[in-house]
DNA sequence: GCTCTCACTGGAAGCGGTCCCACGCGGTTA
DNA sequence: TAACCGCGTGGGACCGCTTCCAGTGAGAGC
């Protein structure tokens, strides 16, 4: 027993057959039948035969592996351990995936090395890529040497995309906390740089605008941390204020915090509302009412997309935040 | 221009050389220099030429990328929306794994398909695999198909692992519930299919015999609503408890709002303390206490080791779990 | 001045597949 | 019966790159 690995070529000599044939059998490709099928598939198993992935991706041209491709502040892959937000990405993309038989390949970058970094995986992507966390240039960059790509960001039109409705979400949120009484209501944004805190900022005014509200806000970093130090300072500078629109739910879990270490009551003094519907939302005390995006489906769709090769620039899916109220804004 | 990708035949003949040449150049290896050198750059950086991975892979036999292998219920993935703690692993390893240029796989397999798509994905492995959670049983067939495996939970002793002290968390943390005068204390372990729940459940036995205390336990899977539903159920049987330890974060979480809505007070009536330190624990009101694994240096190491190619049979590196003190364990 | 090194360089053989194409053979149709 | 068709099969050309090996020329030693 030889304890190289088995080539096609091993499997078409047991069988007593062409490699050729021993290809279409393997990739059930059509082609060869009856009897000679039988003989490869029991030569397959005697010899525990499992195909070169990378042979075939380059003869084929056309491996089947996705690209998950996230660019973020240093060290690359930070905000992976902190954001479930990422997983919830992962978790979408499985299950489609695995029936697919393809792989996936995730890629964390930070912002000062992504323009090559990104060139670079464009030229290996197969399958195609699925931009997760990318500004709008970046985007359109990367766009410009792979096709196969989907966005679930907001950004560049050309780019095609799987992206939520941050602006309608942020607006609704803002609506339902009027809608509950509270007129004094603050905004915590995310980080300038990203587009979905920039969307769900824009669905903010938006609100307030409409419903005749004094704009109060402050931004921070997408973390329990920033969220603090946020509601911190707003509630120095604003002491009256009675709701909290929060970009993200972990942020809105240290908001509560702090204004629970500030003397305020949740939600009987202040409503809180976060963004994302994430793991920390149903973790905090009390729960948190937030907007749910459907991000799994988002990334399932993307994987979709990409499986089926027809990807049209400009495509673009708009997927609905949905509300769900938990104890934070409970009256 | 022509659209189609340069191939590093192009380069060398842009660069008038040979492909060997070029090869060597690109590669960074000896035999070529100087001028040729030069000329060979110039041409990279004027056709845009980005190797093609797949064949690179299959011309040297050693293409670079590291696996992650997960084995959970259905469906595939799941575990990954879920629960934090394995953002962490992926987090860890980005950093180093950027760094060498390599690639990150993540498969996520359902119990029931496992053995075969393991099979599977040992054939394709390269660099090398991590198991983040993965039965003793698997593990063990795992690394006997594919040498370059680590596991980071406890397995069968034959394969390489980087692993918490969950016994030894457990311990500590039981022994401070019990330095804080609590003497009615009461466990909620993880699903007994995980040997890391197994491991805490023998960490926290070993304790409370050692204290001399009644053993009080429960077993939920690791989610919000499995802690939830396990205290409640613990309190019902056991009224007068004083304190939790609880075998991951997220179940925790529930604890503390089961408790809470049974009118007990945290910390006040009753200490908990959780385990991973995960986003979670810092985002419930009040703040948990927990074992700190430190699992993004797990992680790392782990990749470290297997970039380092040289992987002994058996290696075993022990992480400790450190307590974190915060307010659901204050007097 | 003529070998002998030695550092470079290019030719060419794979790596393990996929897939085009030519070939042979039994069965129709003219 | 001859030309024709089509399916199943095998031969062999690639895919893009690495790497062995033989060849080349310049410099050194005799």
């Amino acid at each position: 027993m030889s304890s190289a690995k088995p080539t096609i070529d091993d499997v078409a000599r047991v069988a007593g057959v062409s490699r050729a044939t021993a290809s279409r059998v393997i990739n059930n490709a059509p082609g060869a039948s009856g009897p000679l099928r039988v003989r490869v598939h029991e030569a397959v198993a005697k010899l525990g035969y499992l195909p070169n992935e990378a042979a075939r991706a380059l003869a084929s041209g056309r491996p089947r592996a996705v690209d998950v491709i996230a660019v973020t502040c240093n060290p690359p892959g930070g905000w992976l351990g902190s954001n479930p937000y990422y997983s919830r990405v992962l978790a979408g993309m499985m299950p489609l995936l695995a029936d697919a038989g393809a792989q996936l390949r995730v890629h964390a970058l930070s912002h000062d090395s992504a323009p090559e970094a990104l060139d670079e995986i464009a030229a290996g992507v197969t399958l195609g890529a699925v931009l997760s966390d990318v500004t709008p240039t970046l985007a359109a960059r990367f766009h410009r040497r792979c096709r196969r790509t989907v966005s679930l960001v907001p950004t560049a039109a050309t780019v095609p995309a799987m992206v939520a409705d941050n602006i309608g979400g942020a607006y609704a949120a803002v609506t339902e906390l009027h809608r509950l009484g509270r007129r004094r209501i603050a905004a915590i944004h995310g980080p300038v740089i990203s587009s979905c805190a920039a969307d769900r900022r824009i669905g903010h005014l938006r609100a307030v605008e409409q419903l005749g509200l004094a704009e109060v806000s402050a931004a921070a970093p997408f973390t329990r941390e920033g969220g603090y130090q946020a509601a911190q300072q707003l509630l120095a500078q604003h002491p009256d204020l009675d709701a909290v629109f929060v970009a993200c739910d972990l942020m809105a879990a240290g908001v509560v915090q702090a204004l629970t270490a500030c003397g305020r009551r949740v939600p009987e003094d202040v409503s809180v509302i976060g963004f994302d519907d994430s793991v920390a939302a149903s973790c905090t005390n009390p729960p948190l009412s937030t907007m749910r995006l459907p991000v799994e489906e988002m990334a399932a769709a993307a994987v979709r997309l990409l499986l089926s090769g027809d990807i049209t620039s400009g495509h673009r899916t708009l997927f609905p935040a949905e509300l769900v109220r938990r104890q934070s804004t409970a009256r």
